[in-house]
DNA sequence: TCAAATGTCATGCTTTAGTATGATTTTGAA
DNA sequence: TTCAAAATCATACTAAAGCATGACATTTGA
């Protein structure tokens, strides 16, 4: 910034003396003073557009590093509700690792049963949560403290 | 810009327009073409500035490296993701929606757009986010600070 | 102004989810 | 021990989700 300015008034100067030594030989020739004000309307908005550069473009280049973890929320499964809907421990699991974004299969063979028993306890989840679908599930489970 | 360019042009014309009228006055009084070029050096600096400035004005550019994981209590949205990812604002619309449990031909519906285009956005999401079902999907969002 | 990104929609297809129903086996408590 | 709830599994569906691909219009940024 400094250097800018100290640049800018240096060669401000050195144009003023130009100019000053031109005015004398330019001055006798005609329409001199056109040519002489077209010439300092040149540089001055050459000089100007590059002040102008000089003091905007400097480009901010953020980075950003931090990372933030995860708070590890204190969670207390709420057993109440849990016992109000009738939700066994069985389903209770299967909610858990529906939760956790795993299919149906997935959720099968990580309990080491079949498809179709994890479908089943799917529904009767459903119909116990009274929603339609595993994503309305898991929002309502977290509502009623049975999920983190 | 064309409008910039356009003001550009206007403002020097009327410029050398008052300068040729004002040329005649000052040409009489001593010293007059150093008062002469100083106004012209003044005034072309300043539009050289502006000019400049217009010209360049560019935006910071915020570079982002790395994803940022976000707890997830006090929740604001995390556009440098966002960004990061290539999630566009459609498509963050309809991720809001379906962590809102809601399906696909719902989500069709409160966008007024067909079901074929929300599963267009779902696919590209899930590409985007790294995830095979809606699921993890709202699951990563979240960590992501895309979600409350 | 021109290319790239975005948004929209379609078709055809495969996979997963969800429903309905019924059956057998475990298990925990009266 | 007995009985009901819980857990398991199956079959047969329908519905929804997801994938791949291509097309076309609009928006936007350089």
């Amino acid at each position: 910034m400094k250097k800018n300015i100290l640049i800018y008034g240096a060669v401000l100067g050195l144009l003023v003396a130009g100019l000053k030594l031109a005015e004398y030989k330019l001055i006798v020739i005609d329409h001199s003073i056109e040519i002489y004000g077209g010439l300092i309307a040149l540089l001055f908005t050459v000089l100007g557009i590059w002040a102008g550069l000089k003091f905007v473009k400097k480009k901010e280049v953020v980075v950003v590093k931090e990372v933030i973890v995860q708070d590890p929320a204190e969670f207390t499964l709420n057993e109440n509700n849990l016992k109000l809907l009738n939700i066994s421990k069985r389903e209770h699991e299967v909610l858990m690792l529906m939760a956790q974004g795993l299919s149906n299969q997935e959720t099968a063979d990580k309990l080491f049963v079949s498809l179709n028993t994890i479908k089943t306890h799917s529904s009767k989840l459903f119909e116990k949560l009274n929603v339609q679908r595993r994503t309305q599930a898991v929002q309502e489970a977290k509502k009623l403290g049975l999920l983190p």
